[in-house]
Parts: C-alpha cells; structure tokens; sequence
DNA sequence: TAGATACCTTATAG
DNA sequence: ACTATAAGGTATC
C-alpha cells in the first residue's frame, strides 16, 4: 500500500509490511506483520522477507495478470497503442483493501509524495512495529488501532480536512459491520456504490480502491488528468456526470480491462506529455 | 436532483 | 522574498 523506495532510479529496493489480515490471497501465516522488500536487477525480481514471500510478491504485484491477453482484449485505438508499447510490461498492484481505502482518502486535493508521507505518518504513530534486518519497520495500522486515534492526532499529522474522514471511515470498519474487501463479491456499479458510504470515498476514489486493491480491472477512476484524456482525445464520452461518462469511457477502453488501459494511458500522458 | 462552495496543507510556479 | 495556484475530490448546503 505504501511501499518506501530506497533510492531512484534502476534498481531501487521497494519495501513494504503486510499485515496477515490484510494479505487475502498471499497465504500469510498468522502472527506478526512481514517485511517485504522488492526490485528488479539485471531484468529478474528479487525479494527480501521475514517470511517466505513468494506468494505475497506474487500478489501484490499482479504477477498473475496476463498482459498479453489483457491488450488483446483491448480495442485498435492509437492513443492507447503507444501507451501500451511505450510502457509495456507495467502492471496495476493489488493493495490492501483497508490500507488502500485510507490512503485514497488521503488522496483527495493531494499529491502522491505528500499522500506516501501521509501513509508512513500513520503507520509510524499508530502501527505495529516489525524488526527486520536490523532495521525498525511499521506496518499500517488496523482499523481499530486507526479508530482509535483523535481528529486532532490526524491532523497534527497533515491530513487536514481528511481528518475526520480517516477516522470514521477507520470506526466504521473497526465495528466489524463493513469492510472495504466486501465490495469483491458485487457488481462493479454496486461495489463503487457500497464504498461511497465510507466517510470521505466519492465515486473517484471508490473506483481507486476498486482497480488498485478490489481486483476490479474494468473501473476507471475519473480524476483530473483522464478527465483532461476525454476532453482532448475522446470528447464524446463526457456525458456531464460521473456514472455516465464512467460507462462511455470504460466501453471505449476495452470494458473488461478498461482500468489496465487507463493506467497506461495515464503514465504515458502524464509522462511523456500530450495532454494540456 | 443538479450546481456551487468550503475545506487543510504545502510544494512550486510566477 | 512573497503571493497565487494546483494537487489523481468530497461533504454539505
């Protein structure tokens, strides 16, 4: 959910901790959080852990996603053949359900290195600690750990106005009633519905924790920049609010996998230019 | 039921 | 140096 980088560039280690509740298809043991530290080197994988962590690489890295097939199922459109090829080989990741709700309503009016910082603060004020290699670690936070704090916590830690969102929505999990990762069993226009009455979770960032956690790979969150992608490349698909110009675009992606389509369309732009 | 407005904070542009 | 703006929106009128 937030993984620290090392340093930048080729053969940065990523690291993150996972918590064993959290960790639903990577076949964590109970007991205490793991380290797990990643990158590429020399165009293989290699992973650190305090546990055997093939099965968690594996699934918060989407290993199991069959690029090939996913842009085969993806319709002729220019745009979206120079993002694929541009960036061939990228993959979505498969976050934390409840990590990754927290951290997309942090998200809100914010920028990613300010959003990661957001994430470590919690972590470090509220999280478990883990030792490995010598080093302290902190995982994220439970819900009852996170309901647990103040408003005021929240806020000395940065999170302004999300504050409260991050709070409530953290009570409303903690009271075993509700859970981001219930959303899996619905419908896609259902599940972005049931998320939205998390505190602080519009439709764009229930469409975030959809495709990045929920294994949702046709919802494609409407931020600023692939609102900007609509206006310039595929105007007919604005439809004036969200649900709508959400069904046009994600048809006009490919449906199925519109979310893999977006993410590449994204990087590309965002990266390589071409929108205003 | 649509449309405007306030909301925390800070890096960066001008 | 300063102020204005933008940053992968949402809740509440």
């Amino acid at each position: 959910m937030y993984a620290e980088s090392e340093q930048t560039g080729g053969d940065a280690w990523y690291e993150t901790v996972v918590r064993p509740d959290e960790a639903e298809n990577a076949r964590l043991d109970e007991g205490e959080p793991a380290v797990v530290r990643v990158r590429q080197h020399d165009g293989r994988l290699e992973w650190e852990s305090t546990v055997e962590a093939a099965g968690v690489v594996r699934s918060l890295l989407r290993l199991d996603d069959d690029l090939p097939a996913i842009r085969a199922a993806t319709p002729d459109d220019p745009l979206l053949e120079a993002a694929y090829d541009r960036y061939w080989g990228m993959r979505l990741v498969r976050d934390p359900p409840f990590g990754s709700l927290i951290s997309f309503i942090c998200s809100a009016q914010m920028r990613v290195s300010r959003i990661h910082g957001m994430q470590v603060a919690l972590a470090e004020a509220f999280g478990d600690v883990v030792e490995f290699d010598g080093q302290t670690y902190h995982a994220f936070p439970t819900p009852d750990q996170l309901a647990g704090a103040s408003e005021a916590d929240l806020r000395d830690l940065g999170l302004g106005y999300r504050a409260p969102y991050v709070q409530r929505s953290a009570e409303l999990v903690a009271s075993g009633d509700v859970h981001p990762a219930g959303a899996r069993e619905m419908a896609y226009e259902r599940a972005r519905e049931y998320l939205t009455q998390f505190v602080g979770v519009g439709e764009k960032v229930a469409d975030c924790v959809l495709l990045f956690s929920l294994d949702f790979l046709e919802a494609v969150p409407l931020d600023t920049w692939i609102r900007k992608t609509i206006a310039q490349y595929y105007p007919d698909c604005d439809r004036g609010n969200y649900a709508e110009t959400s069904r046009a675009i994600r048809e006009r992606l490919g449906g199925e996998y519109a979310g893999y389509a977006q993410t590449y369309v994204f990087h590309h732009l965002r990266n390589d230019g071409g929108v205003d």
